[in-house]
DNA sequence: AGTCTACTGTGATATTAGTCACACCTAAAT
DNA sequence: ATTTAGGTGTGACTAATATCACAGTAGACT
């Protein structure tokens, strides 16, 4: 991990948020923002660790892990740069309910809780966007409820690639780094039962 | 339904966002809010319409429900008053995606969006508070999707029996005003499910 | 080239839960 | 008091999916 000094004035990969932000705005925020280099494989955020930054992953592939019942994997999201990691966790109580694992190498930046909130307090516009995005995220998940109860395992597979296609990688074609393991533990199946199912295309 | 005026300096039934709010604001805030009498049975909101009111419960209890395949309804909470509701999909795009429905007889507040935003815009506490609220939210829909996945029915119908004790009625006593089939609906599985798996106790 | 290791494909079997069918029970309506 | 309707309990059957077992494949490292 490779940290760097950060000039958010000039950053190419601003959130949709720090868009609205003015120079006086994104001064505070390179004042207490990092930059970090992450290799693939490597764990960024660690579900039950107490939170301290926010993370911002500025590019690069992430997925979105819980641990549930025998330490089995759950997969929430798949999320492909230009996003803020662990907000409910942020606001809702100070433990991290989520691990982030990098499935690319990639680059985030810490930035200072106390920062974060200040830019809240002091601009609305920023504010008013993060909650935008918390509030897609809980339809999203509530979709996701929906249609994991009612559908089964080839539907909801078709739903994955779907996904994958429509809100990960904004694009007909991928190269898909999840092994069938993983997808498995997105749609909430085994791995036996992922490979018939993407047998039948 | 009977409208009538409001005064929310003095209401007794302040959701935990609008006690943070000054003189000033509940003013504001009374000058756009109007209160509304629900019967038992009666849809508050409809899926599929658009957003035009915030809508806050003041007491009473109510499903929130979505329709899936075949019209089959999923219930995805149940709420016990002092809770705004449909934020998600008021922020997050301008359709509500969830139909609200009363379970007993209960008293709502109708409160213009632009109002309720320049509250936001004026008190960041509150906003703070909404967020909050939205965290907790999110957090819920994804403790439910991993116990959804990996517990079956038995399991599950437990995890909804302490949900309805510690979350809906804070209370280890209660009395439960769902058919078998709406827990069903809760669960994700089939009234007959249901009613096996209670007998069981 | 040879040996790991992680990943994949597929058959056989076991388990779980959904569906259908029907009887019973209670409260409200006639 | 009888009827009706919505809710409940339970058996028999069936469909879906998990689990187990094992063989095949591809890439990384020596």
């Amino acid at each position: 991990m490779i940290k760097q000094g950060n000039n958010c004035r000039i950053c190419q990969e601003k959130s949709c948020a720090s868009k609205v932000l003015n120079l006086e705005n994104l001064d505070i925020l390179s004042g207490s923002c990092s930059t970090v280099q992450i290799s693939k494989g490597e764990t960024i955020l660690h579900e039950g660790s107490l939170t301290s930054h926010v993370i911002y992953l500025r590019n690069g592939l992430i997925k979105e892990t819980m641990k549930g019942i025998d330490s089995k994997e759950q997969i929430f999201k798949i999320i492909n740069g230009k996003t803020y990691l662990g907000m409910s966790s942020l606001f809702g109580d100070t433990i991290n309910h989520f691990s982030y694992k990098a499935l690319s190498d990639l680059t985030v930046c810490h930035i200072e809780i106390n920062t974060f909130k200040k830019l809240m307090h002091s601009n609305a516009e920023f504010t008013y966007k993060i909650m935008s995005s918390l509030c897609k995220d809980n339809l999203h998940s509530y979709d996701k409820l929906l249609k994991q109860g009612q559908k089964k395992i080839f539907g909801r597979l078709a739903d994955a690639l779907l996904y994958f296609s429509e809100d990960v990688f904004e694009s007909q074609k991928f190269r898909l780094p999840l092994t069938q393991q993983e997808i498995a533990n997105f749609i909430g199946t085994s791995r036996e039962s992922t490979a018939r199912g993407l047998s039948n295309f």
